[in-house]
DNA sequence: CACAATTGCGCAATCGATTGCATAAATATT
DNA sequence: AATATTTATGCAATCGATTGCGCAATTGTG
């Protein structure tokens, strides 16, 4: 028969005779322990293959050694890398990652949330769904005092660290770029008017008409949530109106995907015909043909950079909030 | 000032001067509780916005309700559709999901899965790095008694759950597709052989080859770890063959598509010239120009059924291993 | 050699929730 | 009305690691 239970520090202590207080101090590396209490204390405890109990520690240490980062899929490029980036920082420093989707739900998302603060997590992470709500979950870590970082998708009504990228001068960018291209009459599919991310993009496209002498045109502006399907709707919107938009700058490259798939299946050669530029770089965006022009959006670097801030916050008790605006890069394609 | 820490069941037993047993059992819905008492806890309770700590009813219950799940890359399509079906299935029971890449590095798996059971995960979901090693820090999860689960990647020497699919058949079918299309001389791109996965797509490709009356000629299969640039390498080797290939089955599609790109840029036309298929359908084998045939790996459903499998060895202690294979499917594209 | 300073270690409380057992109070039974 | 039963609650130990304080043993000082 087998032992059940992992060995614990009392375990250690009965079988060398000592106290359980110097076994934990050996193996922190205390210096008031003797180096030969310490050298037979570590002997052993490798030789029964200990290993402490996070759990106990963490309730006596009140931290839980976790950060928590949720987003609205996983599954998507741009959100791994996030993680991607998120983890490698957090690993590195010692700190476990605990992950949660919230499929773009405002209830799930209150859920993950609410689950987060009972497992303690030192910190929380997250790009918030596209579904509106009041946004009161997520005051709790304010109020409690307890690290919060929004990134990509952020709102103005909550006061605390955010790292965005620079929407509105990628918004601007493309739009710029297609205006160079030559076209005239340029539409766009926008996101939810209630994130920060879409506001900006949208407004850099504004400017950029402005700039160049091109009147807003509002019946040229879908909002929509930007899934593959909506992507669809809109451009068939779009086509209808009396004078259709010879482009489009999509809020995301999934409409971007789907709006040129669409257009292309309805003989509209691009980018003869027609403009189409995403927002994201999607690693598809690169190989689709034609491929697409987009706006890089670095994130495995945002989520270093989540990570960094979030753990200053924790281990320095830094108090000011900071807002990070990683630069975009305009990806010139066919 | 704001009080520093969050509300316990003795503080709310404090209030209402009662015991922290008669708070918790409430809280638990135990019936040995009157509804009034109850009725009295759980409004305050709510009024003081209190939420259990999990870490202390953890320690106390020995679980941690925490699964961990470790793969190479987060950022994979794959990977992070895996990881994708995982939180869901788990988040649904309650769960939490603890989150590690190992970069394909052997020290970095170790380490982590170490982190992984100072955790006290109650179960671990694990595609195990390319590097070879000798897996005994998975070894440990057998000997401790943890559910472990295998997915993708699996190795015959430790003898648990594994979870993948079929990849002799996914090997044989794609081979057998080049074979249909007339393509005679086929080279394989292999993975590392330490894996059974890729032992068993390469098993499936000479399979094929010899259904047909095709010699297997071993000067043909080139063995690598898979990623972009191993892909190029091996394309050029095969291609300074005497008698090159007229067609190679890529052990993943990462691979298929930079072999792709180097023999389009050298002016060889696919398919007419050459066949090419690859492996996992990426999004971006879907898209790219030509698209790449390949074999669709259902990596959401197959962490659904690893995180369910695991569930089932937590929660009734299933004794018997299972291997779960699921089926591939031949997407058969340009 | 007597006393002070240092070193090495143990005691016991603590973190917050859980639970077997005991006890008091309320209700039921004869 | 007296005893048996049920109901509602509390006590105290437990999970495993940490740490302030205290005490004894060792080394140092004059």
């Amino acid at each position: 028969m087998h032992k059940k239970t992992d060995p614990t520090i009392h375990d250690i202590a009965r079988e060398l005779n000592i106290s359980a207080s110097t076994v934990s101090r050996a193996l922190q590396n205390n210096p008031r322990i003797s180096l030969k209490t310490m050298e037979k204390i570590i002997a052993l405890a490798n030789s029964v293959g200990y290993r402490p109990n996070t759990m106990a520690s963490n309730l006596r240490n009140k931290r839980s050694n976790t950060i928590g980062i949720v987003v609205p899929l996983i599954n998507r490029y741009f959100f791994s890398a996030v993680i991607s980036g998120v983890e490698e920082v957090a690993f590195k420093a010692g700190y476990t990652v605990v992950i949660s989707q919230s499929n773009d739900l405002a209830n799930k998302e209150i859920s993950i949330v609410h689950s987060m603060l009972a497992n303690r997590v030192d910190g929380l992470i997250i790009s918030i769904a596209m579904q509106p709500t009041n946004y009161e979950h997520l005051k709790t870590f304010r109020k409690k005092n307890i690290p919060l970082v929004l990134f990509d998708r952020t709102i103005a009504e909550i006061d605390t660290n955010k790292i965005v990228v620079d929407d509105f001068m990628g918004g601007f960018r493309v739009t710029q770029h297609l205006i160079e291209q030559g076209f005239k009459r340029i539409g766009h599919m926008a996101g939810p008017q209630n994130l920060q991310t879409y506001i900006d993009r949208k407004n850099g496209y504004v400017e950029a008409l402005l700039k160049n002498g091109i009147s807003y045109d509002e019946s040229l502006v879908i909002t929509n949530s930007l899934r593959s399907e909506d992507g669809i709707d809109a451009v068939q919107q779009l086509m209808n109106l009396p004078i259709p938009p010879d482009a489009i700058f999509c809020g995301n490259d999934t409409t971007a995907l789907s709006s040129m798939i669409y257009l292309r299946d309805r003989g509209i050669r691009i980018p003869e015909d027609f403009g189409i530029v995403g927002f994201s770089n999607e690693p598809f965006s690169k190989v689709v043909s034609p491929s697409i022009s987009t706006i890089a959006q670095p994130g495995f670097l945002m989520g270093q950079k989540a990570a960094e801030l979030i753990l200053s916050q924790i281990e320095h008790k830094e108090k000011s909030f900071k807002t990070l605006v990683l630069p975009t890069e305009l990806i010139v394609r066919e």
